[in-house]
DNA sequence: ATTACTATAATTAGTTC
DNA sequence: CGAACTAATTATAGTAA
């Protein structure tokens, strides 16, 4: 394809680029939806911008395709009994940060709040402000970091479980759905 | 505006509906990587169809808006004190879904890893196979209902910490960054 | 700043090879 | 199958109101 006839960034001053932006957006939008309907299939554009505009507009369809995929329970289980032994391993002190924890934990419910209401109220994205648009992204990005401070904290409740239980191992019961 | 030109569902076949879909979407993905250079922007394209594609043709450059979003710390402790307070009242006896919750968490934590492959090494959604992409996908929805089970879990050891400083609230300390 | 128009350019469904 | 071609449709930058 080559991208014969692009046209790069000239010489556009703001005003005109929002412009070009606009219409060309509204047209990348009709494609979108076209497509979607012609081949039955769910199409979501996201756009960050200047603006920091966030667009998403076959977003009302999201709930349905996200629950759609939950109803496929395969190939999750690839490295359970490795990462779970892992787990009961792990011996670090994570008791003096409890309640920074909770500072974390509480904010991030706020944007855990607004997941929800996206997904389960059909909340458009487009009705988001640019503060929202910034704690989601956040909200997403974060989990990369937070997992493993929360699986110490269940870790050592475990232990107390496992140390109060000490005929069990509490590994291969069989409460797994 | 009004869709004029556009040819819904109509009788297409398998083949010839995956032939047209190959072809616009080739064409979509080139406008949006056209205008996200014209136009300054980042522009990702979500498509969930009959064979599961699922691509997001500007990803590589994900990973550079997410760490632009993260540096403005504005906004995010709307409603801190009060979920703070929440949080502190519960009294719920989870002891007996630790192991569960490990379970589950390992499940997430794989999940986890392969969101963090995604931004940290800039893999390409196109390389992800069905299996992969509906765990992630999942990895988003199950959000929604998890962190309720935390704040509860993490609640009972709040509450011990606090029973053996009871003269200290732990709610206004200043540990929070 | 938006709207309408338009000449030019690009897309695309059908077709052929 | 896929790849090249093409007539008809659609997108779009520039322009003007």
């Amino acid at each position: 394809m080559a991208m014969k006839g692009i046209r790069t960034t000239r010489n556009l001053d703001p005003s005109l680029r929002r412009t070009i932006l606009d219409k060309r957006l509204e047209s990348l939008y009709k494609k979108a939806k076209e497509l979607s309907i012609l081949c039955d299939i769910q199409i979501g554009i996201i756009v960050f911008g200047e603006n920091n505009v966030f667009t998403w507009p076959s977003l009302p369809k999201a709930r349905n395709i996200v629950r759609g995929y939950l109803t496929y329970p395969e190939g999750r289980r690839l490295k359970k009994l490795e990462l779970h032994e892992t787990y009961l391993h792990l011996a670090v002190n994570v008791r003096e940060v409890y309640i920074n924890k909770i500072e974390k934990m509480v904010e991030e419910m706020e944007m855990e709040n607004l997941f929800n209401q996206l997904i389960e109220q059909e909340k458009k994205f487009d009705e988001l402000g640019v503060t929202e648009i910034k704690g989601l992204l956040e909200f997403f990005a974060v989990k990369r970091t937070k997992l493993a401070e929360r699986m110490k904290q269940l870790k050592k409740n475990v232990e107390n479980e496992v140390s109060s239980n000490d005929n069990n191992d509490g590994q291969d019961n069989g409460g797994y759905h």
